[in-house]
RNA sequence: GGCCCCUUCGUCUAGUCAGGCCUAGGACACCAGGUUUUCAUCCUGGCGACAGGGGUUCAAAUCCCCUAGGGGUCACCA
């Protein structure tokens, strides 16, 4: 049967955006613009404390901020609306009646302490026996009475014998018994309050989902939900179980091992396209060969029967990778925008400032944009430009080296004498030309001068071409930090 | 513990469905060289895996069985 291809995500908007579901709105997102399908956003947000206006906002920023754009959703609309799971809750009602007329589901008039009575007996059990309601065989008539008289339920779903076998995308046939499986709550006692497990078929039902793509934690959940779409009479959806993206503990990837959120790489300084792409690699390769690919790719030749069926365990070493590999690929202008914020952030220049010297800063990124791996890795190369020149940081390293070079003080003195009455002039590529042919004049080594010298106006063992440093700086404040480096290294 | 899922270099993976093209390929990391005034980039090379055991077959990483290990899940959370 062939019915158009729509996919889903529902995330709950509790807490940050976790990388998790990131992923799984990016294969979702990809599968349905590969074969043309539609993919819709739903906010699960049925009725629960943790839920928050914030969170969900989070969602939304962080998955566009990601570049993926969904069809249908909380905002846009759609011919299914609402996407808010709470405001659908008459719908899931009505279901719940339908299902307790024909019997597939019932009232179940057990208190809290009865079931925990239950569970503690289950306790000692080598063989946990699924739950089966006490009130799974109450005349339906004598159960609409004590429900009319006021006594609190549970809507319980009743699970009949026998297994589920289902054909999941990824793995392959999968079983499970029905003994294993609780008659569970579809609504809750009391408070009219439908469970996940239950709103979601409704919801998937009702929006016409064709594919659920989900994280393999909900693999177990997969025989409920099936037995209900039978109970309802419907056809269900085709499943796929993501393999989990693991912590190094290979243990569900948690902040327990490192930051899962994607505002934390935002803010990092991780360049959106090394997050998508690597995103991508969990679990899923483009060919085996290639690595970087771009998102167009990504679409052409993804398929969810091509994703590995193990855990993928997250290499934070290979994603810092990926980040100085599209930030390397970045032009000039497009990456000086990036970090402009961290920038700013440093407190150096005020925007407008910024603003001013706009073509400054971009030369002065794009000299060290071949260091960098995170914008946030700025800071760290340039910072010493913005130093009074006298009193530049040295880093220890950097001023071992200088100190190595005995002619440290002469050399530098004579450079800067040398620079200033014009000895040395043109362009930065001329300078170094005639610099080298000085110091060979004074029978020195490169070194000489060069680790002295950078010592003096960085402050740093290593970076940029020393003449584009200088040629950034200017020549009068490099003069100053030249001549205040022969007193600082004497 | 029950049930379910999984198992190729340290890590992400290609190859497994259609057994031979695999003396198992790529990438990250690591190590060693080269390039550079330095750091970084870049280039070259190296290290390194079919979880174990049985079978089937002329032939098995690929098919079957068992064992072991790892993970997920066992809520009136989602």
């Amino acid at each position: 049967m062939t019915r158009p291809l729509r996919v889903r995500i529902a995330p709950s908007p509790t807490g940050t955006v976790h990388l998790g579901l990131c992923r799984t709105a990016l294969f979702n997102w990809a599968y349905a613009r590969r074969f043309g399908g539609t993919f819709v956003l739903r906010i699960e947000d049925t009725d629960h404390d943790r839920n928050t206006q914030a969170s969900q906002q989070a969602i939304l920023d962080g998955l566009r901020w990601l570049g993926l754009d969904w069809d249908e959703g909380p905002e846009q609309g759609g011919p299914y609306e609402p996407y808010q799971q709470s405001e659908r809750v008459e719908r899931h009602l009505a279901w719940a009646e339908k299902l307790l007329a024909s019997g597939h589901a019932y009232r179940d008039f057990s208190t809290p302490e009865q079931l925990d009575a239950w569970r503690a007996e289950q306790e000692g059990r080598k063989q946990r026996i699924a739950y089966r309601g006490a009130d799974r065989d109450l005349d339906l008539a004598e159960a609409e009475r004590r429900a009319a008289a006021g006594e609190e339920y549970a809507v319980r779903f009743r699970i009949p014998d026998g297994e589920t076998t289902f054909e999941d995308l990824i793995r392959g046939q999968v079983t499970i018994p029905h003994h294993e499986i609780d008659d569970w709550v579809m609504v809750r006692r009391g408070a009219a309050s439908p469970t996940y497990n239950f709103v979601v078929v409704c919801d998937d039902l009702d929006m016409h989902i064709s594919h659920v793509f989900r994280g393999e934690e909900h693999l177990v959940n997969t025989p409920k939900q099936l037995l209900l779409y039978s109970a309802l009479g419907e056809p269900a959806p085709e499943f796929a179980h993501l393999p989990l993206m693991l912590g190094t503990d290979r243990k569900k990837l948690s902040k327990r091992t490192g930051d899962t959120a994607l505002g934390d790489y935002q803010a990092k300084g991780y360049p959106r396209e090394a997050i998508f792409n690597f995103l991508a690699l969990q679990g899923w390769a483009l060919d085996g060969e290639t690595d970087v690919f771009s998102r167009e790719q990504f679409v052409e030749r993804f398929d969810i029967r091509d994703v590995a069926k193990a855990g993928a365990v997250f290499d934070p070493d290979k994603f810092l990778w990926m980040a100085g590999e599209y930030l390397r690929g970045e032009k000039p202008e497009e990456l000086a925008a990036h970090v402009k914020p961290f920038a700013l952030e440093a407190g150096w220049m005020s925007a407008q400032e910024l603003q001013e010297r706009w073509p400054w800063f971009v030369r002065l990124v794009a000299s060290v944009q071949e260091r960098l791996a995170l914008y946030s890795d700025l800071p760290h190369w340039v910072g010493h430009m913005f130093q009074p020149h006298a009193e530049v940081p040295y880093d220890p390293k950097a001023e071992k080296g200088a100190r190595k070079r005995e002619r440290r003080v002469e050399l530098l003195t004579g450079f800067a004498d040398a620079l200033e009455s014009g000895a040395i002039h043109g362009s930065p590529a001329q300078w170094a030309e005639q610099t080298k042919a000085w110091i060979e004049a004074q029978g020195a080594k490169i070194p000489d001068l060069f680790q002295p010298l950078r010592c003096a106006l960085t402050g740093m063992a290593g970076g940029p071409d020393l003449f584009e440093t200088l040629d950034l700086l200017g020549v009068p404040a490099a003069l100053e930090r030249i001549r205040a480096g022969a007193q600082r290294l004497a």
